[in-house]
DNA sequence: TTTGCTTAGTATAGAATTTAGACAAAGCTA
DNA sequence: TAGCTTTGTCTAAATTCTATACTAAGCAAA
């Protein structure tokens, strides 16, 4: 009677790590080490681990730093994944968290194991991984019209038409300039870096931005949202 | 290797039961019929059954059915919340649920073990049920500023002032009455039910309206918020 | 060196949305 | 029947948003 079936229950985290790349969201996959599905692509994750994590979202760290070696400057619990189907060894619940990195953070020359891959091109995964991924990439793109979250996608420094540029890819839609500029300058996160302009290119030098530092670790959000529609 | 220490996880699902009386927003708490805290008052909850429950929205399904005798309108998985100190049983995991209940469902009379508390007099409460529950305001705050949540604190039929005077109690704002019978309208869930109106004060009649057919169990949302601040 | 091209950044006017206040409608009470 | 109250709607003023135009400033090619 007193702690009953639940011992049955299987516990893991998996992680879904996103970043742009070519102006397309994309998610990085595993192949597997052993079974089941040993040898196919996956979700960076693994059973919770009591004696190394303080709660979950330790183990999810945890996950990023041994499987995609980086610690990401944003990651956030998604949701848990739950029922008798959705691994083979039996019922088990899976906490699901999200990362976003931006795209230099990621050297893929020093992980080979990890693959980027579209979210937007339907493909089989194991597990319920496909769903996972689905209810992440709609979290994000939720979230992206009404909070700064996209500038965690973004690197340490960047132009306000590149920061415009990375919202329109996650939104699908372009974006009124005056709007977008008013809005960012209303959330009040972003400071430009003295003297340091975009160069190089046939036009006028964009200014850099970064954010202002007590936003690191905290998403502000808009009064009216961001996009039109 | 093969299924390590993740069986040592206690994995349990909890229910924040939100409802209004008074006009504040109440949770429902169960004196506790076992120990760990034998007879302190608690969020009902209990172990996932991998032999009862499909997953873990089944299980808190069941605990608001074997512990306040009801079927909730309004059933969303909150968050997972995790680690060690949490239960003194060991490391745990619950997966925590909230629920919205129109006040005329909760009968205190046929369920004498359920107490109702005001959710902003603070208190002290068994495992880490205090800040569940504050997850669990806050998401319902957040969401009843642009989204039509709050229609499920009411019950069948209700005006259109008893609704606004909802959005007002759970937002701590008063709201424009055009712009909210605007919105109301622009979200396209809610039909005057023909000749019903409120009778017996000493004013003009308001008319009643229901949830359409097709929103009973879905969200819908505003495009710019309700809330001027 | 100069001309032309391109995109950055800003100003402005018109369009669209939101709000405050006024007011008729309609039932209860005395 | 007069007066009170809240419902539900209308309207004008205030606010916000968007399209367009325009200057800024660097690169490339002549």
């Amino acid at each position: 009677m007193n702690v009953p079936d639940s011992r049955n229950v299987i516990c893991t985290v998996d992680v879904v790590l996103l970043c742009l790349k070519a102006g397309s969201l994309h998610v990085a996959l595993l192949r597997r080490d052993h079974n089941p599905y040993a040898g196919v692509l996956a979700l960076p994750g693994g059973f919770v681990r009591p004696e190394l994590d303080q709660n979950t979202s330790d183990a999810a760290v945890r996950m990023l730093r041994e499987k995609a070696g980086l610690e990401s400057p944003y990651l956030e619990q998604l949701a848990t994944f739950s029922g008798q189907a959705r691994d083979p060894r039996g019922w088990s619940v899976s906490i699901a968290y999200y990362a976003l990195v931006p795209p230099d953070l990621l050297d893929l020359t020093a992980q080979p194991d990890v693959t980027l891959v579209p979210v937007d091109v339907p493909r089989a995964l194991p597990f319920d991984h496909r769903e996972i991924i689905a209810a992440a990439v709609e979290r994000v793109r939720s979230k992206s019209t009404y909070s700064s979250l996209p500038v965690y996608l973004c690197g340490e420094r960047f132009t306000l038409p590149q920061l415009q540029t990375v919202y329109e890819s996650l939104l699908g839609e372009s974006l009124n300039k005056v709007s977008f500029r008013r809005k960012m300058d209303e959330l009040d996160i972003l400071e430009p870096i003295q003297g340091e302009m975009e160069t190089g290119r046939a036009n006028r030098p964009a200014q850099y931005y970064r954010l202002k530092a007590g936003y690191r670790d905290q998403l502000s959000l808009c009064n009216r949202g961001l996009s039109s529609s």
